[in-house]
DNA sequence: CTGAAAGCGCTTACAG
DNA sequence: CTGAAAGCGCTTACAG
């Protein structure tokens, strides 16, 4: 248990240096010398300390990535993407939830600088506050952070950023376009991105000259029927429905479907991030796809980069499509 | 940038062991010096090095949480639940996706043992296998680890087990109870925990004198869709149909109603884990509740005593139970 | 109450 | 081709 270079060297009378040399590779040993080395490190199951090596190169080849829940299916992809890349590379991760309040991220943060981490993902726009980036200047600022789906004006973040203002936007024209004209959005908690979207939808109202109902779902397929079902009862007129989450499109579907609403010719609905919720809902989810894929990939490329070039940043901006299927 | 306790030392004209006795809170330090050496800490936003201190103390408070994929929800509970725990006590989990293949498996072991976690926990019945029996045996052989859904015959290794053998003979029992006669199986990918699913099956159909009949689809709803309408063809007379996974089940039952079978007049239709998508479907899915959640705290509880006691072992087995909703 | 020294497990010039 | 020594950033007896 727990055996050292020394106790490696002491069995194949070498010294720890030459043990050394032989793990790390290095040329100029003598092959037979390597050869009985390498013999008894593996007969012994060695395995080199990770932290005493880093200690010495002042590398800690982890990598930090922060999410604020991994239950959520969103924060899921690059959250992989990011582990199996860097592996590749020799990199652990270190994966985190920070939570939902600024002490919980901001905490997260002294964590990773705590563990010398040589790169940071943010996953999730929720870590778009002043908070997170007070902690960012203070304990990371000069290795290597991409944030995915959030903006930092700092010298060492880059980002990675689905535009859901624009992908909204157009959802809205999209329904206008094919005769709606009650178009209602039913938005879940109060984050970055949600608001951006909700921002999308008025702007495209206003540009249509319709009018804006907007409704807070609580976040779950239950909690958006009722408040769909509110919604149709106080606005009868209401033809379409944007939700900000397909979870809560797929709640909203079957209580309108419940309520003898015909789904899509009567209200019409479009769900966001073209999550797996809106190929096994029925009928099948129309949805704004953000792109979450490509934009995790995106991360993960831009923090290759910026691994093998500390100084490297990028900022990305990926434009959201929709995708029609059953409910419009 | 990488300030050392040597720099702080420094500014605050004290030794380092000094700053260590304050960071740490040893007792025995004046006042005035624990207060200054504390504001030149905060002032100079000191963080220790977790990897240096480690090396000393013989400690990494690391824990490696091992899944094979973590974009399967099915591994997420656990990990979500494990980090959040141990977090509490200064712990970082090392998050790895083992993939697919027993290389891949005994590799990440590897990797823990390098990182010197000081517990590991492999959630997934999967990493059932001799080669990562061995790799345990051979890089871990005395740190707490913790199986869910899975068991090792080694004294450093734990286990909470979901009883899917037991869950699915009742799932069986039931539909015969109420009247199904030809009861159908649908089963996924190749796993121990599927295995085990089929076998409890198998038992029931045969005590029970039914006929047996045993389909394999792919993983997916559209996949599941395909084998049951394949199923329905070939043995129109099947009343009843247990899915190995509750995604496969939500896939059968839009495809039987497309096929205009009544779920579940015609067919009933019963899924497994009582996943979100069991309820999110349309119709709701009946569905063998295999308590991840459960499962996961259990793993967390054990995985705590045995960091107190390394020691420490134990080995549970939870009972599924049968959620009826209205596919049933 | 405080500091100098040794040591945790490695790697890497520097000698030979 | 190989080894002794120093040093990475800490902590903890041991002195004083």
């Amino acid at each position: 248990m727990g055996l050292t270079i020394y106790d490696i060297a002491k069995r194949a009378g070498v010294s720890a240096s030459t043990v050394s040399r032989v793990i790390n590779a290095r040329p100029g040993i003598k092959k037979s010398t390597r050869e009985k080395v390498e013999r008894i490190l593996r007969e012994s199951n060695f395995s080199v300390s990770e932290a005493a090596r880093g200690l010495v190169n002042q590398t800690s080849r982890m990598i930090g990535i922060l999410v604020s829940d991994i239950r959520n299916q969103h924060h899921t992809e690059g959250a992989y993407m990011i582990e199996q890349h860097f592996r590749k590379k020799g990199y652990c991760s270190l994966l985190l939830n920070a939570g939902d309040t600024d002490e919980g991220r901001a905490e997260s943060i002294k964590i990773l600088s705590s563990r010398r981490v040589e790169a940071a993902v943010l996953i999730g726009s929720v870590f778009q506050s002043d908070a997170v980036r007070k902690a960012i200047e203070d304990y990371m600022p000069s290795i290597p952070v991409v944030f995915q789906n959030g903006f930092f004006d700092l010298q060492n973040v880059s980002s990675a950023i689905a535009d859901e203002f624009s992908g909204t936007a157009d959802a809205v024209r999209y329904l206008h376009k094919t005769g709606r004209r009650h178009i209602a959005y039913i938005n879940s908690n109060d984050t970055p991105s949600n608001r951006k979207k909700v921002a999308g939808y008025e702007k495209a109202v206003r540009e249509l000259g319709l009018g804006s109902i907007i409704c807070i779902a609580e976040d779950t397929a239950e909690g958006s029927a009722e408040t769909t079902e509110k919604l149709i009862s106080s606005h009868p007129e209401t033809d379409a429905i944007i939700y900000a989450v397909d979870l809560l499109a797929v709640g909203g579907a079957r209580r309108l479907l419940d309520l003898g609403k015909r789904v899509p010719e009567d209200v019409a609905i479009i769900g966001t991030d073209n999550s797996p919720f809106s190929t096994i809902s029925n009928p099948r989810l129309s949805t704004i796809d953000t792109k979450l894929y490509e934009l995790s990939a995106t991360c993960s490329s831009i923090l290759e980069k910026a691994i093998e070039n500390p100084s490297y940043t990028e900022h990305v901006v990926v434009k959201p499509s929709l995708v029609l299927r059953e409910t419009t």
